[in-house]
DNA sequence: AGCATCACAACG
DNA sequence: GTTGTGATGCTT
């Protein structure tokens, strides 16, 4: 009898055994359907055949496989990714295969219906079926796709159809890719690019594990160099992907990629349908997908044949995923290229204090393009002390950068400000008694967002109307914002320059790769002369005109004092900075700041980021902090408030006494109420060479706790907050 | 008796 | 994680 031990999608339970019914074949790897109690559930044949024959479970007690899914098996540099994840993140193995399988891509249909305009044009033309028929042209898609584009409601969409205006199309999800041409158009690069390039592709070529650190700065052409390795993955017939740390960034990215190679990649993020996913997918796995573009969760995809893997922006904090399996997606990239055996390349203006002690250790190459591409130079950077010189009551730019904008608004340049923060206020109080609007199910405050009108929570997404009378004392129109959001910097911006054309840009405004599309061709176009944005405007985007840049509050990344609160701002700022004057023109560069003194913006204004690097290094050092210690942050949740704390009480009670290693707490974590749970966090803090998973699975495995008690390690924390 | 709620164990 | 189970307590 054959049996197969299958790891099914079920974070709560191991690899169960199966019989494997006559006529059916598997092998490690198979995605199977499994019969679980009442129900059936995907899983992955992680053993197959040869099965000890004293498994705990006798054969008389196994139930059969359902069925096997005709996509390939999942390979074994990806099984052993899975496993060096589930074990280094202390989570369930189930929770990272997951990331591998697609629902959609194995049990969805192979064929969709869109809808396109045919041309005939309905008995009755009312204003909206008119501008619905405008919008939609040539386009074709699903019918709340087209709604969306005309900005009609469904309705009218279904009106038109039944009309004959527009017709459905029975189209193929797996239809093929196009091919990227590598020799479509090659850049002309720089004699450091073509070197830098150069090693690169020889990388490539050379089919093996090869971590390299692409060093550049910004604007220097990190992209141009490293899309010579992935035409060379092309060459080879082979597959390719690159990460990028936020899907805002894919639109642009596949522009560029579209102008060297002829055609766009697979692009692969949580934005797609599930036709576009599961075309994807399989495409992926039958390796007819070249290049692959996605945000983080494309690193587990079952490439057929991987022979580049690219992190681009490396150093983006964005990578860590803080929920559910809290893996690095810089990390684990990494680890997969070592599985595959195929070169990885980390690309950064600014590479994280983590990445640059692996090359000064010999474990990462390291390629440099210190200088910037063409005619275009680094911009002069000025501090801003807000102490000396303060903006207007009630204002937040200073008059210095107010008449930097005059100026360049003068040139018919383009200004860019920047604030990392959303809405109009971070905090809204009632000013006759003071009541503060707080979210009802995290520590966190109600942020104002005007242009929704409504009170947002960041962290939950709770949302609700902007009360006209105060909950508290009843009074009427009594509500004041305090401090600035970028909504309330372009209320500012809007009042001091009327005339000018101003662009919102966060992710309440830029939701779509359509609508960051739209934007980089008003950009573009010439048509904004003031960007106000979040960091969603600090990388990948490349403006020539955009001579200016403010940010408006360098002090923010500071607050709260984690570790990387330092690094992260200088990293933060240099990005930003380096939008300006990526052109022929000269850019320039204001930091306001509450302390220009502080040693982070000193680093900023001389560009001496060595020095500043270094005396990172040295402190982290000390403080026995990553990469010279380590962390790992458990954290206690639950509903019930009681519950948690007992929980949290009990495993700091019992943890171990172990050479090399403290830990601190329970104290109620940094946000200590998060979607309604109450939550309370233990930190280990270990010597470098100390094996914390091992020595918290073991310190875990003995205690037992409440159901309603949600135990999660975080290992390798990066947000302290 | 009938029904809702909850803690709990099992799932191969 | 999801589902089925039995125990409990409340309503009719």
């Amino acid at each position: 009898m054959s049996r197969a031990r299958v790891l099914v999608l079920n974070s709560a339970l191991g690899p169960l055994d199966y019989r494997v019914p006559y006529g059916m074949s598997v092998e490690p790897g198979s995605i199977v359907v499994a019969p679980l109690g009442p129900r059936q559930l995907m899983g992955v044949v992680w053993e197959a055949e040869r099965l000890p024959s004293d498994s705990e479970v006798g054969d008389n007690r196994l139930r059969n496989l359902v069925g096997v899914a005709d996509v390939p098996p999942l390979k074994a540099p990806l099984r052993r990714l899975v496993e060096w994840t589930a074990d280094y993140y202390l989570a369930p193995p189930a929770a990272v295969v997951r990331m591998a399988l697609s629902s959609t891509a194995l049990e969805g249909s192979r064929t969709a219906i869109e809808y396109r305009a045919t041309g005939h044009v309905p008995d009755r033309l009312t204003a909206q079926r008119a501008q619905a028929l405008e919008r939609i042209g040539e386009r074709q898609g699903l019918i709340r796709e087209l709604a969306g584009i005309a900005e009609v409601s469904d309705a009218v969409i279904r009106g038109l159809v039944k009309a004959g205006a527009i017709e459905g199309v029975e189209v193929d999800i797996d239809s093929p890719y196009p091919e990227p041409d590598p020799a479509h158009a090659p850049p002309g690069l720089s004699d450091e690019q073509a070197a830098a390039a150069a090693r690169l592709v020889g990388d490539v070529a050379a089919r093996a594990f090869a971590p390299t650190l692409l060093d550049g700065v910004t604007g220097s052409g990190k992209t141009e160099v490293y899309f010579e390795a992935v035409a060379e993955a092309i060459r080879q017939g082979r597959q390719a992907l690159v990460l990028l740390p936020e899907i805002a960034l894919t639109e642009p990215f596949l522009k560029r990629f579209g102008d060297r190679f002829g055609c766009e990649p697979v692009a692969w993020h949580s934005g797609l349908r599930a036709t576009q996913r599961r075309r994807a997918w399989r495409a992926i796995a039958s390796g007819e997908a070249r290049v692959t573009v996605g945000a983080r969760s494309a690193l587990f995809l079952p490439y057929a044949d991987l022979a580049l893997i690219v992190v681009d922006e490396a150093h983006e904090t964005s990578f860590k995923q803080e929920d559910g399996v809290h893996y690095h997606a810089r990390d684990v990239a990494v680890m997969r290229g070592k599985f595959e055996g195929c070169p990885v390349i980390l690309a950064s203006a600014t590479p994280a204090i983590e990445t640059r002690q692996q090359v000064e250790q010999g474990n990462y190459a390291e390629v440099k393009l210190p200088q910037r591409f063409g005619p275009a130079q680094m911009p002069a950077i000025e501090a801003i002390d807000l102490i000396a010189e303060q903006p207007p009551r009630g204002r937040w730019l200073a008059p210095k950068l107010v008449a930097a904008i005059d100026e360049t608004l003068a040139k018919r340049e383009q200004s860019l400000l920047f604030l990392n923060r959303r809405g109009y206020a971070p905090l809204t109080l009632c000013r006759t008694c003071g009541h503060r609007f707080q979210c009802p199910n995290c520590t966190a405050w109600m942020v104002e967002h005007r242009l929704t009108r409504r009170l947002a929570c960041h962290h939950c997404g709770h949302v609700e109307p902007v009360p006209r009378l105060c909950p508290e004392c009843h009074e009427e129109d009594t509500l004041v914002a305090c401090g600035p959001g970028v909504e309330r910097i372009a209320d500012e911006v809007a009042a001091l320059w009327p005339e000018a054309r101003v662009a919102l840009v966060t992710s309440d405004t830029i939701w779509s790769p359509a609508k960051a599309a739209e934007f980089v061709g008003r950009m573009e176009a010439g048509a904004i002369d003031i960007v106000v944005g979040t960091q969603l405007v600090t990388k990948g985007y490349h403006f020539p005109n955009l001579t200016l840049v403010g940010v408006v509050d360098a002090d923010l990344g500071l607050e709260g004092g984690d570790l990387r609160a330092s690094e992260r701002t200088f990293q933060q700022i240099r990005q930003v900075s380096g939008r300006a004057g990526r052109g022929e023109k000269p850019g320039r560069v204001f930091i306001q700041t509450h302390r220009p003194g502080a040693q982070v913006m000193q680093a900023l204004v001389t560009g001496d980021a060595d020095t500043f690097y270094a005396a990172e290094v040295e402190a982290r050092r000390d403080a026995g902090a990553p990469p010279f210690g380590r962390y790992a942050a458990i954290i206690v949740s639950s509903e019930d408030k009681a519950a948690a704390h007992d929980t949290a009480l009990s495993i700091g009670r019992a943890a171990p006494e172990v050479e090399g290693m403290h830990v601190y707490g329970p104290a109620p974590a940094p946000l200590a109420m998060l979607r309604g749970r109450h939550r309370f966090r233990l930190l280990v803090h270990a010597r470098r060479t100390l094996d914390v998973q091992d020595a918290i699975r073991g310190w875990l495995a003995a205690l037992v706790w409440s159901a309603k008690v949600r135990v999660a390690v975080d290992v390798d924390p990066y947000s302290f907050v």
